[in-house]
DNA sequence: AACAAAAATAAACAACTAGTTTATGTAACT
DNA sequence: AGTTACATAAACTAGTTGTTTATTTTTGTT
């Protein structure tokens, strides 16, 4: 699958993780840590070049305090 | 993976979507063939025994006129 | 400009899982 | 009793996430 409109849809959702994680003045190295992850799957994440699962969803918002629901805030 | 909080999550999410669909006065299979997906998927994620891929909650977001961001909210 | 830190990207791989089909069971309603 | 809607099970496949290693590019600092 994955056609155009996912892809954008990615992308929108990874610029807003990339955004919440620098106003918190966090690293991607830090975030990856601390959630007990690869930087290389974050920064694919952030990049929109891949989904991530629900656990991972959950554990990156936790980790930057916001709510899964926040991340898709205009998206 | 896939611990306790996790399926916690995904009921509450799934729990989300029938409500929604139901709002809609949509079933199961009108909402199934709508999307082009089994029933059998719906019923699944709707029950919180498995997670959507972003292109599924894309288009189930879609079908039932709601952004993505809504379907999360309160979860 | 030079250097260091942070991030992007690639490729190959393993493990997992989303979604399928088929079939059966349950609950509510007429 | 029959129908409709939904839940659940099992087995299977295709596709995806996330990993590691390594290299390149971007960004920021002195």
């Amino acid at each position: 699958m994955s056609n155009a409109q996912e892809q954008k849809l990615m992308k929108a959702f990874g610029k807003r993780i990339s955004e919440v994680r620098k106003s918190r003045g966090v690293t991607q190295q830090q975030l990856a840590e601390h959630i007990n992850m690869s930087v290389v799957a974050i920064a694919y994440i952030e990049t929109g070049k891949r989904w991530a699962r629900l656990g991972t969803l959950n554990k990156i918002a936790k980790s930057l305090k916001v709510t899964v629901a926040n991340l898709f805030e205009g998206i």
